[in-house]
RNA sequence: GCUGAUGUAGCUCAGCUGGCAGAGCACUUCCUUGGUAAGGAAGAGGUCACGGGUUCAAGUCCCGUCAUCAGCUCCA
C-alpha cells in the first residue's frame, strides 16, 4: 500500500504495516517520541494495523493532539493506579484536558482521598508506567461490554455505553485496568516518564447538580522529567501573579466578611488605579459621543418585573426591600434605569444614536462557591451603556462598540478571545420572537465578519434579550473570564415600548446595544493586576516616583523636587526614613513603584537625580529638566509600553 | 448551592500524642548617615474565625455557623 506523508512524499509499505514500524522506517528518534498516528484524519494507535492506502502524519507531545494522547493515556494510568490501592472504586470519566487530565471516579464506601494521598497514587503510577505495560485495543460487541462492565461492577461506564449504542465500541487494557475507551492511546505506559497530581475535588456526575457526587483528581504528566519541572516553576510563578495575593501584598483592594462576601473594598492604591481607568473610558467616551448619567443603586421592583430580570434571575438577586407597600430592587442591572431616561421624553429620529453611559454599580447575589476574589463578587461596577438607534445605524454601531471594546485590549496588550454568544434551542431561556433573534445573530455576524474578527461561535451564550458579542481572557493561572461584551437587544424595546418618530412622522421602536468595554471594573482590575503582575505602567501606578534621599542632609532637596513633581500633577513620594539606600530601593522594588529617584550629594550639587527603572535597573543620572519631561512622555495610555532603550 | 480542604499577631507561617501562645517580616523607640534589592539593639503586639460540647485541662478532640481556597453547578 502508498503512504502519503504531511510533505507530500509517498512510500511503499507492506499492508497491515503499524505506525510505529512506518515512524521506526524513518528514525530510531521518531520511533521513541510517536505517541499515536493520523491516518486519514482518523488517529490510530501505534500499534493498530493499517490496511489502506492513506495519508499519514506521526504524531508527537510537541503538538496537541499528541498530548491529548499522552494526558488521556495518563489519566488511564491514574485509574489503574486508584484501582490497585482504593479496590472496588468505579470510575466515570477521564479526559485530557487543556494542561494535563482528570479522572472522575466513585471511591469504595469509607474511603476519603485528600491531597497528601495524591503523593502515594502518584508513586504507584510511577510504578506502574515503569512497568512498561502497553494499551492494547479491544473491539467489541456492544452487548459483552455492558456485560463486561456488570460483571466489573461499573455502572457510570453502563450508563455512558446506553449513548453508544450505535457506534463502534472499544475497550482498551493497559497492565490490570480495563476502560470503555474510544482512543487512541500511547503505545506503553513507560513514555510517561513524569507525573504530578495537582489537586483533588468533586465533580458531579455528567455535570448535574442532581445526580451522585463523584472525586476528580487532576494531574499532569510529561515525557521527560525537565518538562514537568519546567511546568512547575511556570506554575509557580503563575500564582505570584494571583490578583488576590498581589491586591494584598501592594494594598490595592481588600474583601473582609465585616462588610460581606464578595463585597470588595478598594483601599486608595486600588481606588486610584480604577479611577484612572474609569477617566481613561469617559476620554474615549466624549470622543465618540457617548453621554453620562447617573441613576440610584435601587429601583422600583416593577421595572425589573417589566425588563424581564426579575422573574428570569430572581435565584441571583438580594431579596426586594419593602418601603411603604411598594417593592424595590438592589439593581441586577442597569438598563431598565437608562431605559427611562429614554422614555422620558419624545424622541425623534434626529435624536438618534442616543448613547447612555454609565459607571454603574450592581448587585447580584452570586453562589457563595463563585465568588472568587475581585473575578467573582456581588458587588461590582459596570463601565455600561446603552445605545439607542435605528435599524440603519445597527451595524455602525455596533462596529464602534467593538471598535472601543478592542482599543481596551490592545492598549493594554491584552490577550482575548471573541465568542459569538448565540441562543441554544432551549426557547424557554429566551425571550422575542424567532425573528428577532435571526436578524440580530445575523448582523452581529455580519459586523464581525465584516471587521474580520477572529471569533467562536458560543450557542447558550446568549442572554435571554439577546445575542452577544463577549470577549473573554485568561487569569493567571488559566481560567477564563468574560470581560468587554456587545449585546443586540429587540426586546427591551418591546418591554419598555420604546419609539422614536421617524422621517416619515410615524412611531418606530428603536434598536438597544447593551455594552461593557472593561466589562466589569472589579473584573477588568483582577485580570489587569495579573496581566502586569503589579508592575503598573506609569501611567496607572498609585505612587510614579519614590524619591530616595541617600542621608538625611538631601532630605530637603528631596522634599521640593516631589512638590514640584506634585504641582505638575505627578505622584511622587519620599522616602525620608533613616534607612540605607540599599534598604530604601529594595522596598521601593518590592513595592513596583516604576521609578526610584536616588538622590546623593552629587544630585543635590547639580540639580539631578539618579533614576533607576523597575525592573530593569540604573539608567544613570538625568537633570531635573530631563526627567520632567521623561514623565511626562510616560503619564499616557500610549506609553504603556514605553521602551527605555 | 454541592464536595473537599483550610482558618493561630498587620503579613507569611510553626505549634508533635490535649498540659504556660511561638518565629521571621511589618510596627514603636534608640543607635547608625550610607551610592543602586533588606545596618544594629530594645519594645509593643493574641477572644488561636465565631458559637456550643467533651475533659481536671482544648489552639489541639467533637458538633454547628461564618469566611477563604480548589473543583463542580450557575452567571443578565
Amino acid at each position: 500500500m502508498i503512504l502519503t506523508f504531511p510533505d507530500g512524499s509517498q512510500r511503499e509499505f507492506a499492508q497491515n504495516s503499524t505506525g510505529f514500524e512506518i515512524a521506526k522506517s524513518i528514525s530510531n528518534r521518531l520511533a521513541k517520541e510517536a505517541l499515536g498516528i493520523f491516518v486519514d484524519e482518523v488517529r490510530y494507535d501505534l500499534s493498530r494495523p493499517i490496511k489502506n492506502d492513506a495519508k499519514i502524519r506521526i504524531v508527537t507531545f510537541e503538538e496537541e493532539a499528541g498530548k491529548e494522547i499522552f494526558w488521556h493515556s495518563s489519566a488511564h494510568l491514574m485509574a489503574e493506579a486508584v484501582e490497585l490501592l482504593y479496590p472496588g472504586t468505579k470510575f466515570g470519566v477521564g479526559p485530557a484536558i487543556e494542561n494535563g487530565f482528570y479522572y472522575d471516579m466513585d471511591l469504595p464506601e469509607g474511603v476519603k482521598l485528600t491531597n497528601e494521598d495524591l503523593p502515594r497514587i502518584e508513586a504507584k503510577m510511577l510504578e506502574l508506567a515503569q512497568q512498561g505495560n502497553t494499551f492494547q485495543r479491544v473491539e467489541i460487541d456492544w452487548k459483552d461490554a455492558v456485560e463486561f462492565f456488570k460483571e466489573d461492577g461499573d455502572p457510570y461506564k453502563i450508563e455512558l455505553l446506553e449513548g453508544l449504542k450505535d457506534d463502534e465500541i472499544t475497550l482498551y487494557k493497559q497492565g490490570t485496568f480495563t476502560d470503555l475507551c474510544r482512543g487512541t492511546h500511547v503505545p506503553s505506559t513507560s513514555v510517561i516518564k513524569a507525573i504530578k497530581l495537582l489537586n483533588i475535588s468533586a465533580a458531579y456526575w455528567k455535570g448535574d447538580s442532581e445526580r451522585q457526587m463523584l472525586t476528580r483528581i487532576y494531574g499532569v504528566t510529561f515525557p521527560k522529567k525537565q518538562m514537568l519541572d519546567d511546568y512547575l516553576i511556570m506554575k509557580e510563578e503563575a500564582e505570584k501573579r494571583d490578583h488576590r495575593k498581589l491586591g494584598k501584598e501592594l494594598e490595592l483592594f481588600m474583601i473582609t466578611p465585616n462588610v460581606g462576601a464578595g463585597l470588595p473594598v478598594w483601599l486608595p492604591k486600588g481606588a486610584f488605579i480604577r479611577r484612572k481607568l474609569e477617566s481613561f473610558i469617559k476620554d474615549e467616551l466624549v470622543k465618540r459621543g457617548y453621554v453620562e448619567v447617573i441613576t440610584p443603586h435601587i429601583g422600583n421592583l416593577n421595572l425589573y418585573k417589566t425588563s424581564g430580570h426579575y422573574p428570569y434571575y430572581s435565584d441571583s438577586q438580594f431579596a426586594p426591600i419593602k418601603v411603604e407597600d411598594e417593592e424595590y430592587l438592589l439593581k441586577p442591572m442597569n438598563c431598565p434605569h437608562h431605559h427611562q431616561i429614554y422614555s422620558s421624553k419624545p424622541r425623534s429620529y434626529r435624536d438618534l444614536p442616543l448613547r447612555l453611559a454609565e459607571f454603574g454599580t450592581v448587585y447580584r447575589y452570586e453562589q457563595s462557591g463563585e465568588l472568587n476574589g475581585l473575578t467573582r463578587v456581588r458587588g461590582f461596577t459596570q463601565d455600561d451603556a446603552h445605545i439607542y438607534c435605528t435599524h440603519d445605524q445597527l451595524k455602525d454601531e455596533i462596529r464602534n462598540a467593538v471598535e472601543l471594546t478592542q482599543l481596551v485590549f490592545t492598549t493594554f496588550g491584552m490577550e482575548v478571545t471573541t465568542r459569538l454568544s448565540f441562543r441554544d434551542d432551549k426557547p424557554d431561556k429566551y425571550a422575542g420572537t424567532d425573528e428577532m433573534w435571526e436578524q440580530s445573530e445575523r448582523e452581529l455576524k455580519e459586523v464581525a465578519d465584516e471587521m474580520e474578527l477572529k471569533y467562536h461561535i458560543g450557542l447558550g451564550e446568549a442572554s435571554f434579550y439577546g445575542p452577544k458579542i463577549d470577549f473573554i481572557v485568561r487569569d493567571a493561572i488559566g481560567r477564563k473570564w468574560q470581560l468587554g461584551t456587545v449585546q443586540v437587544d429587540y426586546v427591551m424595546p418591546e418591554r419598555f415600548g420604546l419609539e422614536y418618530t421617524g422621517s416619515d412622522n410615524q412611531k418606530h421602536r428603536p434598536v438597544i446595544i447593551h455594552r461593557a468595554p472593561f466589562g466589569s471594573m472589579e473584573r477588568f482590575m483582577s485580570i489587569l493586576i495579573e496581566h502586569f503582575a503589579g508592575n503598573f505602567p506609569f501611567w496607572l501606578a498609585p505612587t510614579q516616583a519614590m524619591i530616595l534621599p541617600i542621608s538625611d542632609a538631601q532630605i530637603e532637596f528631596a522634599d521640593k523636587l516631589s512638590k514640584d513633581f506634585k504641582a505638575k500633577g505627578f505622584r511622587t513620594e519620599v522616602d525620608a526614613r533613616s534607612e540605607k539606600i540599599n534598604r530604601k530601593i529594595a522596598e521601593s522594588e518590592q513595592q513596583k513603584v516604576p521609578i526610584s529617584l536616588i538622590i546623593g550629594q552629587k544630585e543635590v550639587d547639580s540639580n539631578s537625580v539618579s533614576v533607576r527603572i523597575h525592573g530593569k535597573g540604573n539608567i544613570g543620572v538625568k537633570s531635573v529638566d530631563e526627567i520632567t519631561s521623561l514623565f511626562y512622555d510616560l503619564d499616557k495610555p500610549e506609553s504603556t509600553f514605553y521602551n527605555f532603550d
